[in-house]
DNA sequence: AAGGTTACCTGCCCGC
DNA sequence: TGCGGGCAGGTAACCT
């Protein structure tokens, strides 16, 4: 999925073509996303007051008290189109609005997933209450991940993108801070020091907002709301890099698996 | 109980 | 050109 630089991409992109508009149908492809689709009936003809984000998921509040929210998944996009145009492959939720424009939700892989909460209930869903801090706030910070990773026996790369730890870190902006701040993502949680704890702590703070800036990294099929796509992949340094030369030292980028996820890093440029 | 593995789903890219 | 295998940005349900 689009990772945190991306949902905040999507949010900005949508809010201006979403917000103030009203729901007045509702249609779905009949193939379920990840879990069950919500009854979007809770929805219908209350104006949209805001979209906001809490870690990779969408909020979109209503004004009859009522919150959708959204997890893109891995492939999930959100396009607002006119009502009249014909669907595209894989678009799986068309939610109408009243003034010919619809947003459409299309997902290739269906790993994504959408509720529906009262928005003074929020803070207690289940995929909401036991998400960590975010990332780009003072929250976030080396003695929060000091208290976090201590006792901790896992990698440091699998402690960043666990989201009970911070929240929005996913596997490219692991491996991308891990190599700014010259950690080895294979590293023992628990054994770094508090002075390597700063130098990630902001590397991660870094690359999330300069990412932001750039308006999202464009993988395959990451779009912006405004279907138009990001310029961070450019930026990579690690990420996707196996074999060629890291732009610090030339030496090889090395690419191995951990839990089940591609690590990228420099062993020259990290320990 | 923390830490690991696997599943969910489709498409693409690579090698044979 | 076709086919099988491996891989993809996330999360959580399982196991050990």
């Amino acid at each position: 999925m689009p990772e945190l630089p991306e949902v905040e991409t999507v949010v900005t992109g949508l809010k201006p073509q979403v917000v103030g508009k009203k729901i007045v149908g509702f249609k779905d492809s009949g193939k379920n996303l990840r879990y069950a689709l919500p009854d979007f009936a809770l929805l219908l003809q209350s104006p949209i007051l805001d979209v906001t984000r809490r870690a990779k998921y969408l909020l979109f509040h209503f004004e009859n008290g009522q919150t959708l929210i959204w997890h893109l998944g891995m492939t999930g996009q959100f396009h607002v189109l006119p009502t009249n145009q014909a669907e595209a492959k894989h678009e799986h939720v068309t939610l109408t609005f009243q003034d010919d424009t619809s947003l459409r939700y299309r997902d290739t892989r269906r790993f994504g997933y959408a509720g529906i909460c009262a928005t003074d209930g929020l803070s207690k869903h289940i995929w909401l209450s036991k998400l960590g801090v975010e990332p780009l706030t003072a929250d976030f910070n080396a003695k929060h991940l000091q208290l976090m990773l201590k006792n901790k026996k896992i990698s440091i790369k699998q402690a960043i993108m666990d989201n009970a730890v911070v929240v929005g870190v996913g596997n490219i902006y692991a491996s991308e801070s891990l190599f700014r701040a010259g950690i080895l993502p294979t590293t023992a949680s628990q054994t770094l020091s508090l002075q390597k704890l700063k130098k990630l702590n902001h590397n991660i703070k870094d690359v999330l907002i300069q990412a932001i800036k750039a308006g999202g990294s464009t993988i395959s099929d990451f779009v912006k709301a405004d279907g138009k796509p990001g310029y961070f992949s450019h930026s990579f340094q690690v990420y996707g890099r196996d074999g060629k030369a890291c732009l610090v030292c030339k030496k090889p980028i090395q690419r191995i698996v951990q839990n089940g996820r591609a690590s990228f890093f420099c062993t020259k440029c990290q320990s």
